[in-house]
DNA sequence: GATATTTGACCGGA
DNA sequence: TCCGGTCAAATATC
C-alpha cells in the first residue's frame, strides 16, 4: 500500500463536489446548532445536551474530512473488485484446518486482496461483527505493532471477513482500520440489527447538477468487537482505546467518547468510492440504529 | 472445560 | 532475501 494512494484518490472534480457537500452539510449542523442554542425549554436537558454533543462529533468529523481533501489526503489505498473473490484462496473451503494435509504451517499471503477498505478512528468501534485476533506483527518502517483480525465465524460459516488494526502513527490516539473481504456470516448479535446488508447508497449531488451515487459495501464496518478494548491497548501501551466503551447488549458505542469514524480509503470495481460520503453514512447509522432501538441518551452520554 | 489471546515460526509474494 | 500474513501451540481468561 502507499504507492497507490495518490492515483486513486478522488480527483479533483469529485473532490471538489465533496468539498461541497462537507461544507454545505458543517452549514446544516451549524444552523442546527444555532436552533439548539434557542430550543424550547420544555425540551429534555439530556436530549439537548445529546445532540449537542452529536453536533461537536459530526462537525468535528466534518472538519476532518474537508482537511484531509484539502491536504491531497492521507488517504489509504485500495483496490476493489469483487468482494466474493476477496478470499483466502490458498485456503478456500479449508478453513484454515486445510493445512492438516500439509504439516506446514501456512503463511498465506494477502498481498492484492482486491477487497478493502480502510478507516481511520481514533477510537475503536463495534461494527456488529465478531473478529477474533490471530496475530500481531511489529511492521517494518512502522512504528505500531499492526493486529490481525478475522471473523469469529470464519470456520463455522466460512466468513471471509477479515480486518487489521493498526495506530496511526501521525496520530498515535488514532487507530488505522483496514478491512478486507466481506462478511458472509451470519452473527447471532447482529440478529436484532436492522438488515445492513442492503448496499447504502449515498447522493452526491455536485454543483453541476450530477449526482454522483456512492454505493458502500453491506458489511461496512463501523464498530467493533469484544475485547477489542485490551486488544487494541495492546498495539500500544497508551491511552485511548482504554475509555472505549462497547455494548453487545445495544450493539451500540458511546458515541460521546465515539469520535466517528472516517472511512479513509475505499474502492469499488476501480472507481474510487466516497470515503467522505462513507463516514457521514456512518453518523446516519448511529441515528438510526438509535431510533430503532429507542435508546436511553442520558445513559449513553453518563461516563 | 471452553473459548480467546499471545507469540514465535512458517510460508510465499514482491 | 525481505517482510508481511497466517498458523497453531502455549497461555490466559471466563
Amino acid at each position: 500500500m502507499g504507492s497507490q494512494e495518490e492515483e486513486s484518490f478522488p480527483p479533483p472534480s469529485w473532490k471538489d463536489a465533496a468539498m461541497k457537500e462537507l461544507a454545505q452539510g458543517r452549514d446544516f449542523v451549524s444552523k442546527l446548532s444555532a436552533l439548539l442554542q434557542i430550543g424550547s425549554p420544555e425540551s429534555g436537558r439530556s436530549e439537548k445536551t445529546t445532540a449537542e454533543l452529536l453536533i461537536k462529533e459530526i462537525m468535528g468529523t466534518m472538519n476532518k474530512a474537508m482537511a484531509a481533501l484539502e491536504s491531497g489526503g492521507t488517504m489509504e489505498v485500495n483496490r476493489v473488485a469483487d468482494p466474493s473473490s476477496c478470499v483466502d484462496s490458498s485456503k478456500e473451503g479449508a478453513g484454515g484446518k486445510s493445512k492438516v494435509q500439509s504439516t506446514r504451517k501456512a503463511g498465506y499471503r494477502r498481498r492484492g486482496c482486491p477487497y478493502s477498505w480502510t478507516r481511520l478512528t481514533s477510537k475503536t468501534i463495534d461494527d456488529g461483527h465478531t473478529w477474533r485476533k490471530y496475530g500481531q506483527k511489529e511492521i517494518f518502517s512502522a512504528k505500531y505493532p499492526r493486529s490481525y483480525f478475522r471473523c469469529t465465524h470464519k470456520f463455522d460459516q466460512g466468513c471471509k471477513a477479515s480486518k487489521q488494526v493498526q495506530r496511526s502513527e501521525d496520530d498515535p490516539s488514532s487507530f488505522v482500520i483496514t478491512y478486507f473481504g466481506e462478511h458472509t456470516c451470519v452473527d447471532a448479535r447482529k440478529a436484532t440489527i436492522p438488515p445492513s446488508r442492503e448496499p447504502c447508497i449515498i447522493s452526491f449531488e455536485s454543483s453541476n447538477g450530477d449526482n454522483v451515487k456512492q454505493e458502500t459495501p453491506s458489511s461496512f464496518p463501523s464498530l467493533n468487537q469484544e475485547g477489542e478494548e485490551e486488544v487494541l491497548s495492546n498495539l500500544t501501551s497508551a491511552d485511548s482505546a482504554s475509555d472505549y466503551f462497547v455494548s453487545h447488549d445495544a450493539e451500540f458505542t458511546k458515541p460521546a467518547q465515539e469520535e466517528p469514524a472516517a472511512v479513509i480509503g475505499q474502492e469499488h470495481n476501480g472507481l474510487p468510492s466516497a470515503p467522505y460520503s462513507s463516514f457521514i453514512n456512518y453518523g446516519m447509522e448511529l441515528l438510526d440504529y438509535d431510533d430503532i432501538f429507542n435508546f436511553d441518551h442520558t445513559d449513553l452520554f453518563q461516563g
